[in-house]
DNA sequence: AAAAGGACCTGGTGGC
DNA sequence: TGCCACCAGGTCCTTT
């Protein structure tokens, strides 16, 4: 489900209201995520603060007093800041109870998530530790890309995708990116020019930070963590829509799948070569 | 060493 | 209405 816009969505609605605020309790209900959720986590963490919230790629940190909780949405994660007394939903795994009454619960229909601890620095964490490059904190995004992808022979959409490379771009931003930046997704990264990177570049900075500022993107179930939907759906210029005209030329978009993913693209404005 | 493929899960949808 | 095949926002691990 989430890509980098949606995590920092449900970052930014999860820090107001955890950080600084002690947890209570932690009912552990499904510890079986992606990988198991520490069942240590009921003992240590009441009565422990949350410092900050963070996130790097796709995971959310959660500085607490003697270590940091390590959270991924997977596919299909949400966390929902709610009133405690709130009933229960099925797929709703872990409740974190904070001092003031409020819970912070995590909810995984396809368990792809994972919720781990760690008292090493995150960076250090072998899921964090070969992460690429944060495209919203650097301007050399193009030329990044450009020097890793000379040694590489795979396709763009493929590259973009990979989290060792560059952090955040799931299936959605990858289409949307190839398609602004007018590069075919199936173009051997070796084929692309410094100024075709600078330019996927631009445009990758450009989506994600509009798609924040429309709070994520909502296809299905994506929802903040006040459970509203995002809206930029609305903006999608080529994700989903096989058959249509083209918005720039009129062409038709075209369907494939590439590494299994569905993939979209406009034939006059992303050439093959 | 790099790239491709399989695996992990549930829920929704569309076809018969 | 029921059953089934297939699809989905991610990414690690195994195989080639």
């Amino acid at each position: 489900m989430p890509e980098l816009p949606e995590v920092e969505t449900v970052k930014r609605g999860i820090a107001t209201h955890v950080e600084n605020k002690i947890i209570q309790q932690v009912i552990l209900r499904e510890r079986r995520l992606r990988w198991e959720v520490p069942e240590t986590l009921a003992t240590i963490l009441p009565g422990q603060r949350v410092e900050t919230v963070t996130r790097r790629g796709k995971y959310l940190l959660l500085k607490c007093t003697l270590g940091h909780l390590l959270i991924h949405l997977g596919m299909s994660g949400r966390l929902l800041v709610v009133n405690p007394e709130i009933p229960l939903q099925k797929h709703d795994h872990v409740d974190f109870i904070f001092e003031n009454n409020q819970c912070l619960r995590y909810h995984d229909p396809r368990r792809f998530g994972c919720i781990l601890w760690t008292t090493e620095p995150t960076e250090q964490h072998p899921l964090l530790a070969n992460l690429g490059m944060e495209p919203l904190e650097n301007r050399a995004i193009g030329e990044h890309l450009f020097n890793i992808a000379r040694k590489k022979d795979i396709a763009v959409k493929k590259f973009i995708m990979n989290n060792q490379v560059v952090v955040g771009i799931g299936n959605i931003y990858a289409n949307e990116s190839l398609f602004l930046a007018g590069i075919h997704p199936l173009r051997a990264v070796s084929s692309i020019n410094l100024a075709e990177f600078q330019q996927l570049g631009i445009v990758i900075q450009q989506i994600l930070t509009i798609a924040i500022a429309k709070g994520g993107t909502t296809l299905k179930d994506f929802t903040n963590s006040a459970g509203q939907a995002g809206y930029f759906q609305q903006e999608l210029k080529i994700y989903g829509r096989a058959g249509e005209p083209c918005g720039q030329c009129g062409a038709i978009v075209q369907h494939i799948k590439i590494v299994q993913r569905p993939s979209y693209f406009c034939p006059h404005c992303q050439p093959v070569e």
